[in-house]
DNA sequence: ATAGGGTTAG
C-alpha cells in the first residue's frame, strides 16, 4: 500500500499514461536509475510521516478552503494572516503558500516560507517543489535553484516528471541551457511538456537548430507533436530563417487540424514574415476568420520586416478601425524598425509620445526598440536620452546606444560607452564586437587595435564574418595592412563584404593595382560584386590616381555587374575629377548627376577647392554643405583656413564668430604614435612628453637636414611676409613631426614608424614626412582620418592628393 | 484540495 503512491510520483507521475517501451530507457543507458533499492529505502524513510498526520477534522478543512480562496484570489495579506493562526504541520497549506507568493511574483517570500517548512521539519512533496524552483527562477538564483535541485535526490523527487519540467524551464530561464540539456537527457520518461519545454527553450536561447532537432526528436521517442510543440518549432524556424521547414510544419498542421487555431496561425503568419515570404502570411492572415491583437502584430511586423513600411502602418490604422483593437507594446516595437528604415523620426518621436502618455513606458525591449529608432534617424540625442533615462538596461541596448553612437559617427563616445560597458557587469557579445569595431577602426591606435583583438580571442566566439570582416577593417585602417592581409586570407567563409573590406583596405593605403587585382580574383571565386563592391573599386582608382580605369569602371558597372550608379559611387567620381585639377568638370560634374547630391559630395568638392585653392568654388561647396549640415566643423575650420592663407583675416573673424555662436568647437588636432607597447599622443606644439628634450633636439637636427627654409618659401607665395615666420613656426612643431621624430628614436630599425592623426595631414607637414623617409631611410606611414600615407624614400603612396 | 509548454528588441 506504501510503495504503490511513491513509485506513482516517482515515476508515472504524468497527466497521460506514459507508453515509453522499457527497450528506449536501456538505449539512454538509464537503467540504473530505476533501481528498486531506492525506492525502497525511500518508502521506509517516509511512510511513518503519514500515520503520524492528525486527522483532517472539518474545521480544519473548511479554514484550508478559505486559505485556497484567499490564495487564488491573490490576497497574500489574507492568507498569511490565517496560517499563521492554524496548525502548521499539513504539507497542502505550505504549498499553498509558496504558490500564492509564487503567482504575486514574491519570489522571496515563496523561498523564505520554504525554508521554514524546512526548517519546521515540514514534509516537502512533488506538488512543493515546482513553485519553489519557480520562484528560484524568477529570483534569477541559480544558486538556491541548485540547491534545491540537490535535495530533490534526497527526497526521492528527482525524477518526478513535474518537477523535472520546472527545472529545465527554470534552467533555461536562467541561461543555462546546458543544464537543461543534461537533465532533459537523465530524465527516464519524459512527457510531453518536457519535450516542449526542450523546443521552446532552445528557440527561447537563439538556438533554432537545435530546438528543430529535439522537434524531430520526439517522434522517434515516440511522442507526437502537439499544437504547441508546432509553435514552438515554427518559431524556430522564423529564427534560422527556414521557409522550407517552416512549409513542413505548415503541412502537418493542417494534417493535424490546427489551422483554425489562433496561436497557430498567428506563429504561422510570424514564421512566414520572418523568412521573407510576406505574401504568404498575408494571404493566412486574410483568411483568418477572427484576429486578436497578436496576431496583428504578427502581420505589422511581417510587412516592417520585409521592407513594407507603409503597409505596416496602414495595417495599424485596420486593427484599429476594423477590430477595433488598440496597439499594445508589441504593435509598436514592430513599427518602430518601420519608422527607422523610413528615416521618420517624427513618427517615430509620435510613438514616442504616445507610449508615454499610454503608460507603456518604461518598458526594456520598448526603449531599446526607441534607441535604435533615434540612433538610425540621426536623432542622437534623444536616442542618448532614453538610453540615459532607461532603469534596467540589457546588452541589447547597450548594443542599440554603441551601434547609434557609431552610425552617426561619434567613435568617442562609442568607445567610452564601450569602457563603461566592460566595466558593467555585462559581457559583450558579437553584435558589441561588430558594432565596436567600426569606431577602434577610426579612433584607435594599433596597439589598441590588437588590445581588442586579444580580447575578442580571449572571448572564444567562434568563427564569424562580421567580426572577422571589422577586423579585417580595423587593422586596415590602423595602418597595418600586413595583419589586415593575412587575418583576410586565414578566413574561412569569405563572403562579398569581406571581399569588399580587403578592396578597400588596399584602397586606403593607396595600392590601387592590387585592389583592381583582388577584385578580379572575387569575380573568379564566384563572388558576385555589390554596390560597396563598386565603392571599394572607385575609391581605390580615386586615391590611386588611376582616372581611366576610374571612369571605366564607372561607365560599365551597370553593364557588367547591373549594378547602377549610386550617390557614393558618384562620390568617389567627383573625388577622382578633384584630383585631375579640373575644378570646372567637378562643379559640372556635380550639378549635373542625376542624383541629389549629399552634404559629402561637396565636401569632397570643397576639399579639391582648397588642394587647388579656388576660395569661389570653396566658398560656393561651403554655402550647400551648410545648408545640408548647419553644424559640420570641419567644413567651417577649412574655409577658415582658406581665408587665413589669403590674408583674408575679417572672413576669418567672421567665421570664428558665427562658429562660437553656434558652440562648435574645433577638434583639437593631435597625432599618436605607437611604441612596443604603448601609444604616444602628441598635440601640436607639444611639450609635456617625458622626452621632449630629446624630441625636439631630433626635430631640429632633421628640420635643417631637409632643409625646412626651401621649401616653406615655395608654398606660401600668397601670403603676406609677417606670416610665412609664423606659419613656419607653428608648422615646424606640429604634432605630426613630434609624433615621427619620436618614433624614429624609440622604434626598432627595421620596423615603420607609424603615427596616427585625427584630421587630414597639411601639406608642409606632407612634404617635410616625404623628405624624413629619404634622408633616414625609414618607412613612415601617417594614418590621417581618411588614407594612409605610406612614405618611403621621399615618396608618398597618395601620388601627393588626399 | 495543489503543477508545466505560444508571439516582442540588435
Amino acid at each position: 500500500m506504501c510503495a504503490t503512491p511513491l513509485i506513482h510520483n516517482w515515476f508515472y507521475n504524468t497527466k497521460k499514461p506514459q507508453n515509453i517501451p522499457r527497450q528506449q530507457l536501456q538505449t539512454l543507458n538509464l537503467e540504473h536509475k530505476l533501481n528498486p533499492k531506492k525506492t525502497t529505502s525511500f518508502c521506509i524513510k517516509k511512510n511513518p510521516l503519514k500515520h503520524a498526520k492528525p486527522l483532517i477534522d472539518s474545521q480544519i478543512l473548511k479554514l484550508t478552503r478559505t486559505l485556497t480562496g484567499y490564495v487564488v484570489d491573490g490576497h497574500m495579506g489574507y492568507a498569511r494572516n490565517l496560517f499563521e493562526k492554524m496548525n502548521h504541520s499539513d504539507t497542502y497549506i505550505w504549498n499553498m503558500m509558496i504558490r500564492g507568493f509564487c503567482n504575486c511574483g514574491l519570489f522571496e517570500e515563496a523561498i523564505g516560507f520554504y525554508h521554514r517548512m524546512v526548517l519546521e521539519g515540514i514534509e516537502t512533496d512533488n506538488f512543493t517543489y515546482p513553485f519553489v524552483i519557480k520562484a528560484c527562477a524568477g529570483l534569477w538564483d541559480l544558486i538556491e535553484g541548485g540547491k534545491v535541485h540537490a535535495k530533490l535526490f534526497k527526497v526521492g523527487l528527482d525524477f518526478d516528471v513535474y518537477v523535472c519540467n520546472f527545472l529545465i524551464d527554470m534552467y533555461i530561464r536562467l541561461g543555462c541551457v546546458d543544464c537543461a540539456e543534461r537533465l532533459f537527457e537523465e530524465m527516464p520518461v519524459r512527457d510531453l511538456v518536457s519535450w516542449n519545454s526542450m523546443i521552446s527553450g532552445y528557440h527561447a536561447v537563439g538556438n533554432g537548430l537545435s530546438s528543430l532537432r529535439c522537434f524531430r526528436e520526439m517522434l522517434v521517442f515516440g511522442m507526437r507533436h502537439d499544437k504547441l510543440s508546432m509553435i514552438s518549432a515554427l518559431g524556430a524556424c522564423s529564427l534560422e530563417r527556414f521557409p522550407q521547414s517552416g512549409r513542413a510544419i505548415h503541412g502537418q498542421v493542417i494534417k493535424s487540424g490546427f489551422e483554425m487555431d489562433i496561436m497557430v496561425q498567428t506563429s504561422l503568419i510570424d514564421m512566414y514574415g520572418k523568412c521573407g515570404e510576406v505574401d504568404y502570411a498575408e494571404r493566412l492572415f486574410n483568411g483568418m476568420s477572427s484576429r486578436n491583437v497578436e496576431a496583428w502584430n504578427a502581420m505589422i511586423g511581417g510587412y516592417a520586416l520585409n521592407s513594407c513600411f507603409l503597409m505596416s502602418f496602414s495595417c495599424l490604422k485596420r486593427m484599429q478601425d476594423i477590430d477595433n483593437f488598440n496597439p499594445d507594446n508589441i504593435t509598436f516595437i514592430n513599427l518602430l524598425p518601420a519608422c527607422a528604415q523610413l528615416g521618420d523620426g517624427l513618427k517615430g518621436k509620435s510613438i514616442h509620445d504616445y507610449a508615454i502618455r499610454k503608460g507603456f513606458l518604461p518598458h526594456l525591449v520598448f526603449e531599446t526598440a526607441l534607441v535604435d529608432m533615434y540612433g538610425e534617424c540621426g536623432e542622437l540625442k534623444l536616442a542618448e536620452r532614453v538610453f540615459g533615462q532607461m532603469s534596467g538596461k540589457n546588452l541589447v541596448s547597450w548594443n542599440a546606444m554603441i551601434a547609434a553612437y557609431v552610425q552617426n559617427g561619434q567613435n568617442k563616445e562609442a568607445l567610452e560607452l564601450f569602457q563603461d560597458l566592460l566595466s558593467e557587469s555585462l559581457k559583450p557579445d558579437p553584435v558589441t564586437i561588430s558594432s565596436i569595431l567600426p569606431a577602434f577602426a577610426e579612433l584607435a591606435s594599433l596597439s589598441e587595435g590588437m588590445q581588442i583583438h586579444a580580447y575578442i580571442t580571449k572571448m572564444w566566439l567562434g568563427p564569424n564574418s562580421f567580426i572577422s570582416n571589422a577586423m579585417v577593417y580595423m587593422y586596415a585602417k590602423c595602418g597595418d595592412l600586413q595583419t589586415a592581409r593575412r587575418l583576410f586570407d586565414g578566413m574561412s567563409g569569405k563572403d562579398v563584404i569581406s571581399w569588399n573590406t580587403i578592396i578597400m583596405a588596399y584602397a586606403i593605403h593607396g595600392f590601387g593595382r592590387i585592389s583592381i587585382q583582388l577584385f578580379y580574383e572575387m569575380i573568379k571565386k564566384g563572388i558576385k560584386p555589390n554596390e560597396s563592391t563598386l565603392v571599394s573599386l572607385l575609391s581605390s582608382c580615386s586615391i590611386s590616381g588611376m582616372v581611366d580605369k576610374g571612369w571605366h569602371y564607372f561607365n560599365l558597372m551597370k553593364r557588367d555587374y547591373g549594378i547602377d550608379p549610386g550617390i557614393e559611387h558618384y562620390g568617389c567620381m567627383l573625388d577622382l575629377i578633384g584630383r585631375t585639377q579640373n575644378l570646372d568638370r567637378a562643379k559640372h560634374f556635380i550639378e549635373e548627376m542625376p542624383l541629389v547630391p549629399t552634404a559629402r559630395m561637396w565636401g569632397s568638392l570643397l576639399a579639391a577647392s582648397r588642394k587647388y585653392n579656388d576660395i569661389v568654388l570653396a566658398e560656393h561647396a561651403a554655402d550647400h554643405i551648410l545648408s545640408l549640415q548647419h553644424d559640420n566643423t570641419g567644413c567651417y575650420v577649412l574655409l577658415s583656413n582658406m581665408y587665413a592663407e589669403a590674408g583674408r583675416w575679417e572672413d576669418v573673424e567672421r567665421i570664428k564668430r558665427v562658429m562660437k555662436k553656434k558652440g562648435l568647437v574645433k577638434t583639437t588636432r593631435c597625432s599618436t604614435v605607437e611604441t612596443i607597447c604603448k601609444t604616444h599622443r602628441f598635440v601640436n606644439g607639444d611639450k609635456s612628453h617625458a622626452k621632449t628634450n630629446i624630441i625636439y633636439d631630433v626635430l631640429d637636427i632633421i628640420l635643417r637636414k631637409i632643409g625646412e627654409d626651401t621649401y616653406v618659401r615655395s608654398i606660401t607665395k600668397f601670403k603676406a611676409p609677417n606670416l610665412v615666420r609664423k606659419r613656419a613656426n607653428s608648422t615646424e612643431q606640429h604634432s605630426v613631426r613630434l609624433a615621427i621624430s619620436f618614433g624614429l628614436i624609440s622604434i626598432s630599425i627595421e620596423k615603420p614608424v607609424l603615427v596616427r592623426k585625427n584630421t587630414r595631414i597639411c601639406e608642409d607637414c606632407h612634404i617635410a614626412a616625404k623628405r624624413i623617409s629619404e634622408i633616414t631611410k625609414r618607412e613612415i606611414i601617417v594614418v590621417d582620418y581618411k588614407v594612409c600615407h605610406h612614405f618611403l624614400n621621399g615618396q608618398c603612396s597618395c601620388g601627393d592628393y588626399w
